[in-house]
This record gives structure tokens, sequence and C-alpha cells, in this order.
DNA sequence: TGACTATATCTGCTGTTCCATATATATGTC
DNA sequence: GACATATATATGGAACAGCAGATATAGTCA
């Protein structure tokens, strides 16, 4: 992971949608994100792909469910970048919208933890 | 200038140390880029007229030289993700040592001004 | 003219998308 | 338990666009 890779992660509109909503949520799964960001299932697994490759994320196998949260082995630097990238991202509007969206999703995959 | 963009245009090697280098320097020519960087300068010409079409630097010409600064015109978010990116990078190796290279460097076009 | 910089063109590579399909797990039925 | 089915996710292949690099050339200014 140089600072190269990790900007071409985020310079794509699907991975950093969704890479700022598993910061907020701590874990999301595939399910969360095609509903939160609109779309297609393929498209959102292969940027997670991309993304798991690159040691950005960690995939969290919970019977069906594929659950995706920041890697803990990222390096101080990438860590401070993307916090910062977050802060300052979040309150804008597509991500805010999607955060919006996925708290009015029915039957969540967390939530049956909870129940 | 939308959050994509930018990390597009931090995605690729030179235009990264490019603009470093313009941030630890305030301004610098598309000579100084060229020796510190070691690369061609069509190569640093065409990545700065990228990063230039897309508002994050601004050239100033100062007879045959081309001097390129950061774009005072950046928005909040832009400027707070590239200081943390400058902060965090500046003191790894590619980007170090580009700035110690630049320092050996003979004639620059600045010192002119300052003798 | 000579020095500095920008651009045009071509080539090859990489990334993104969609569709279809494969894999993995859970559930229902006998 | 064995089996078929449904759901969730991953992947292979193809079409397509976009970007990086090199070389050559053109523009710009002292």
């Amino acid at each position: 992971m140089n600072p190269e890779q990790l900007f071409g992660l985020l310079a794509d509109s699907t991975r950093l949608r969704s890479l700022l909503l598993i910061h907020a949520e701590g874990e999301v799964c595939v399910c969360e994100l095609t509903f939160a960001l609109q779309e297609s299932q393929p498209k959102i697994s292969r940027h997670l792909a991309a993304m798991r490759d690159a040691g950005l994320v960690v995939p969290r196998r919970e019977g069906t469910w594929m659950h995706y949260s920041l890697s803990p082995d990222l390096p101080a630097w990438a860590l401070e970048v993307i916090a910062e990238a977050v802060l300052r991202l979040s309150p804008l509007k597509p991500y805010s919208a999607d955060r919006a969206r996925l708290e009015t999703m029915n039957n969540r995959p967390g939530e049956i933890r909870c129940a």
C-alpha cells in the first residue's frame, strides 16, 4: 500500500462512497452498500475486491453475509489521510445522503444480532 | 473539482511528487521539477497541464519560465486533505529525496530574483 | 537564434462496466 | 440426514473508455 495506490482507490466514486460508509458504520455488508449506494451488486463486489486486494479493507464472513471493515494493518500515514478525508467529505452531499438512505433500510443483517 | 477528481490527480507518482514539491517550495518552475524528479520535460509538462486544467494549480509566466503554485481558489475540504497528505507523506522516501535533489540544483530561476 | 515550455500523435496498458454464471450458506421438505 | 431451493456474494469474459509514456513538433519569449 503506497500513497499512489491509496489515492487511486479513493479516485472512484463507488469506492470512495463505500469507504466513507464503512468508516461511519465500522462494518457494513455488501447488501447494505448495494442498498445505500443504489448500485448493482456485482459493481459493489468488484470495487470491494479491489480495496480488499490492496489491503485497504478486510472481509469477515457471517453466514451468508460478507462484512467489510477498515484494515487494522494500515500504516499511520494512510490512517491519517483517510481520517482527514472522511472528516472533510462526510458533510458533503452524496456521502451524507448515502448514510441517510442506509438508515431507512429494513432487515439489515447487523440488526438481527441486536434483536 | 470534486473529491474523486482530486484523488485521481494524486494517484499518479509524477503528479503527487510534483504537488508535494510545489507545496514545499510555494512555487516551482517546470525546469526545477524536471531536475528534481529526474523525469522528461514533456512528461512533467503534461502532468502539470492535467492539474492546471482541473484547477488544482495555477501557472505564472516569468519570461521564459512557467511557475506553478497551488490554486488559491481551492475549496476548504481540498485544502485540508492536501495539507494532511503533505504533512504525512513529506517525510517518506521519494518525496524527501526530491526536495534534497532540488537543493543541489544550480541556476534555479527563483534564485535570480534574490541575487 | 537559442532556451524553455506546451502539445500532437501514436501505442500499449489499465480500469470500469455489464451480463451471465459460479460459489457459499441458510432454509424448507421429505 | 439428504435433497432441492432461495439468498448473498464473487468471478469470468467482453466491450469500451481513459490514461501514461515516448517521440517529434510547435509555440513563446529573451
